[in-house]
DNA sequence: ATGGTGGCTGTGCCA
């Protein structure tokens, strides 16, 4: 099964290209975020047509996440325990069963934070202790679990070009890498390390020319509960999807595993 | 480089 992540900034302005991937990579679920619609507006037919059923979590005008699985997504989760007044539209998580079993899947838009000084640093900080939450739950299951998503976080040097140029930024900040090591400490595998030891990118700037610099840095990820580890076989980076008309600034981050 | 670009909105905000 081929589970991808993408956030595709705004599905209205990227449904051609979003299409178009999918019937290339043909993924059995796509956990996209910013899809910036509110649910009553998402071109869930042209998803249909493609043989997915849609599940959407939408917010006008900004954020949004929504899931696209070939078989039935069931038990849907809208949004995170913990903020009862918090209205933004950034997780999403539901089951699929297959013939093997199941597997759950959380589309995931953690808050970017910048300012660090302002409130939303901490908003994004108070976001991710929710989602440490939401995690733990689920590790209890000890099912096969995909937490897919644009992180918001650069885990370490070598998952940006220019890591110096991201000292001041929410991204990279002490907080936000100690939260992601939080994960993995907690037992949940970041497949695409697991994969490879190079240097690899998901979201390319769309200023200053920072695709054709490969001025890049690494924020899209899945993370693996210790079922879904074992069950791990390959891991893709879609990067030619940057270089294409109308493209996201974040490329597709795809895991096949045997479930 | 206190700039730069893009999406959605509504003439600014967010990333």
């Amino acid at each position: 099964m081929k589970i991808a992540t993408w956030n595709i900034n705004g599905v209205k302005a990227r449904l051609d290209a979003a299409t178009l991937w999918l019937e290339e990579a043909s993924p059995d679920i796509a956990c996209l975020q910013e899809i910036k619609s509110v649910d009553e507006a998402f071109p869930a037919e042209a998803f249909e047509r493609l043989g997915y059923n849609v599940t959407t979590h939408g917010q006008k005008g900004f954020n949004g996440v929504a899931i696209l699985s070939k078989r039935p997504l069931e038990d849907p989760v809208r949004g995170l325990d913990g903020a009862p007044d918090d209205v933004q539209a950034r997780y999403l998580e539901g089951v699929v069963s297959t013939d093997e079993g199941v597997v759950r899947v959380a589309s995931i838009y953690l808050p970017n934070g910048n300012p660090v000084e302002s409130e939303k640093f901490a908003y994004k900080l108070a976001w991710a202790e929710r989602l440490i939450a939401r995690a733990g739950e689920l590790l209890a299951n000890e099912e096969p679990v995909v937490l897919a998503g644009d992180y918001n976080v650069i885990p370490e040097p070598i998952d940006a070009k220019k890591p110096e140029a991201w000292t001041n930024d929410a991204l990279f900040q002490p907080e936000s890498r100690a939260f992601y090591r939080r994960l993995q400490a907690m037992g949940y595998l970041d497949a695409v390390r697991a994969t490879t030891d190079e240097a690899v990118y998901t979201f390319w700037d769309y200023q200053a020319g920072a695709w054709q610099k490969d001025n890049g840095i690494r924020i899209d990820h899945l993370l693996l509960s210790p079922q879904a580890a074992d069950r791990l076989e390959t891991v893709e980076i879609a990067k030619d999807v940057r270089g294409r008309d109308k493209p996201s600034d974040h490329v597709p981050v795809i895991a096949t595993l045997a479930v």
